[in-house]
DNA sequence: TGACATTATGTCAAATATGACATACGGTGC
DNA sequence: GCACCGTATGTCATATTTGACATAATGTCA
């Protein structure tokens, strides 16, 4: 995207700070890579709910294991389009990824999608 | 993504209906593509909204009047990442990206974000 | 009708994403 | 220790996306 700020995001796991207001990031971006984050997290969550590993997850979604390895990790490398389908094809319904989606506000219990 | 169902999407002016089942879709590919032609109405609406040509928008978003042009039209060479950062830069909320996101429930008035 | 602005469509080089592969790292059981 | 499983990381060829450009189509206003 525009300027691509590739940043290692090993920032995988963000108490609650937002990731934006300590690099030159425009609020815009910030937002976006949250949103990223939030997908990640919740590819992970729904992993380890159905007991798979990265392999099995991989060869579910015709991927390989690395590429869920980054997913995971929130590497830059991976789309919005990607974690998106992703979940779709896990079974994740839009209502439960625009909760994940809409950060911020975490519902009654447990983190949503 | 995946397959790639390279679909010609003209779709753009859906009424009700959903992209799937005439379709050799998937669902999850189905509710993909809704969801990036519910992101396409929003970025138009968004524009129009604020008055803006195509022109002066992608100026503003540091793209092409062309790719305004296809990001609108729901066309398949655009990503979501493109079509949600697009928004972001336009000021739209993540609360207001999940409602257009979630699709089907239509709130209170108008459509969402 | 003719300008003129706006939007649509096609193409292309450069940028980015993807799956695959190798390999390293971390844990567990023996 | 070794062997095994799961995960992480780096690289690379191929595929997709992107901004830019040209050009066509559509509108609008005299």
């Amino acid at each position: 995207m525009r300027k691509r700020k590739r940043i290692k995001l090993e920032a995988a796991g963000w108490t609650g700070g937002s990731v934006k207001d300590f690099l030159g990031l425009s609020e815009a971006d910030a937002v976006l890579i949250e949103m990223k984050l939030a997908l990640s997290r919740s590819l992970r969550e729904r992993r380890k709910k159905y007991g798979l590993s990265q392999v099995q997850l991989a060869e579910r979604l015709q991927s390989s294991q690395s590429r869920i390895a980054k997913m995971e990790a929130g590497d830059p490398s991976v789309s919005m389009d990607l974690l998106v389908s992703s979940l779709l094809l896990l079974g994740v319904s839009s209502t439960d990824l625009a909760k994940t989606i809409r950060g911020e506000g975490r519902r009654k219990s447990g983190r949503a999608a």
